[in-house]
DNA sequence: TTCTACATGTAAAACGTTACATGATTTC
DNA sequence: GAAATCATGTAACGTTTTACATGTAGAA
């Protein structure tokens, strides 16, 4: 049920429309909360029926900009304090590891030399994306600078992981 | 669809019932992919269905032992080595990381702290079942062992990472 | 005028979780 | 004989993906 959070959140940045939003999911939080167009409109829709959100403002193409609510603006504290996050999130790259056994160990190193470029090229794109940014002090800045730091040791870590794995490989 | 994936892949090591590879999601593949029961029993029932996987034998209580199939194994292979893995995966640890703006700061360095408690957990767990392990030279012993690592690798990290982070948050 | 970007909405299918339902064998 | 474990199956519900469907406004 993070959707709704998700959105929540972005909206208490600033009021958005629906292709606003998908906008940001596209870019800032393709890696961390991936969400089609579909979800994103139908979720809306829930939200400014549960008074969360509501229609601040109706634009060209029927267009609709949403703000968050009072109500919308608690359920977001009370998920970030009080809610636990999850633990067990799903990894088809690490699930794919416990099986190599089936394939030759040249094939299994391939797959190891795959994630470390993989890993690599990640690093790469998020050096350049902060590079591009200007961060002031603002929370935006603070935060984003954050998450964006774990994306490069997530990557970082991975690679060198990576690359002592294929050394296991006989 | 990487749940036949993960059923193929204990399937290659040796037969198994349905309650058996339950156990495995319950212990090995817990942090990696989760899955429950009624999913479980459902997809065998598919993959017999496909001819992916055979019912090899029967014992006492209903109890179907599945053996993997010529073909179930040729699609692990398949899976294993020409499809790419899934990049983005969602964390909502690390979405909530986005929106702690919103809160006053020694809430969202509280969240931080609780992070770094949850790596150090994580981080324990993981060693001292490495150390109750007897791991020898077979796949499944070096495969095993090289997920296992890098769950030590991401539980330092990411421990690193929040207490790295709380600091940034005046 | 044509193309691109803006803008929304819904339906169907696939995947995942929770709960219900049942019963046999083994161990104490 | 009771309790724990082994063992399977299905129904209802919620979430996510893919695809379909439509139309407007601005820029070139």
């Amino acid at each position: 049920m993070s959707l709704r959070h998700a959105l929540l959140g972005l909206l208490s940045e600033r009021p958005a429309s629906g292709y606003d939003l998908l906008k940001r999911f596209e870019t800032s939080l393709a890696t961390v909360w991936p969400a089609t167009q579909s979800q994103i409109y139908t979720e809306l829709t829930k939200l400014a029926a549960g008074g969360l959100i509501t229609v601040a403002a109706e634009g060209p193409r029927g267009r609709k900009e949403y703000a968050i609510a009072d109500g919308g603006l608690a359920e977001l504290r009370h998920w970030l304090t009080e809610t636990k996050p999850q633990r067990n999130t799903r990894s088809d790259i690490l699930l794919r590891v416990f099986f190599l056994g089936v394939l030759k160990p040249e094939q299994a190193r391939a797959y190891l030399a795959g994630l470390v470029e993989m890993s690599e090229q990640g690093h790469e794109e998020l050096r350049l994306l902060a590079e591009s940014i200007d961060w002031g002090d603002d929370d935006l800045s603070v935060y984003g600078r954050i998450a964006l730091e774990y994306g490069l040791r997530f990557n970082a870590m991975r690679r060198e992981w990576a690359e002592w794995a294929a050394g296991q490989i006989r």
